[in-house]
DNA sequence: TTCAAAAGAGCAATATAATGCACTTTAAAA
DNA sequence: TTTTAAAGTGCATTATATTGCTCTTTTGAA
């Protein structure tokens, strides 16, 4: 399954920090190999990953309702 | 990890909508087992279950910018 | 074109998410 | 109060997410 617009936006987002891989990894205290699996599509993360992540880059993860 | 939010927006989509965890759990293709974890507050679901949560029940799971 | 930093990938160990089954608890209607 | 459908829990198994280590590939600046 692919998260194409969750990748899209952590990946973004942390390029508009300029921040690398490895700092995102120790400032969230998510695993370098983790978020690098992530970032190139190839995992399926947890909600606390992604929480992690997203604390780190000031981002909230949500649900939003789908326009139809 | 609480995903407080998460839970609290599933639970009132599938509320709202009068569907059962038994029927929310057959129609987005996630084990009841997990949804009731999930929706009790006990899980760490991992994307793929959110995402399918969030299909069934036409919401999209997102990053949102944390405004200040 | 070279070189260094950043990103991506294979492998293996450990932790834990997903799941079904059976049982208990809760809540709402008769 | 009784009933019962819906929700929540304990346990065990299987699948897989997380992680570090090491190595390869990519990319951008000199």
């Amino acid at each position: 399954m692919h998260f194409k617009i969750l990748i899209q936006t952590i990946k973004e987002r942390r390029e508009m920090l300029q921040v690398t891989q490895e700092t995102l990894a120790e400032l969230s205290g998510v695993g370098l190999r983790t978020l690098k699996q992530f970032e190139s599509g190839k995992g399926n993360p947890t909600a606390e990953t992604l929480q992690k992540l997203g604390d780190a880059l000031g981002l909230e993860l949500c649900f939003k309702i789908k326009e139809l």
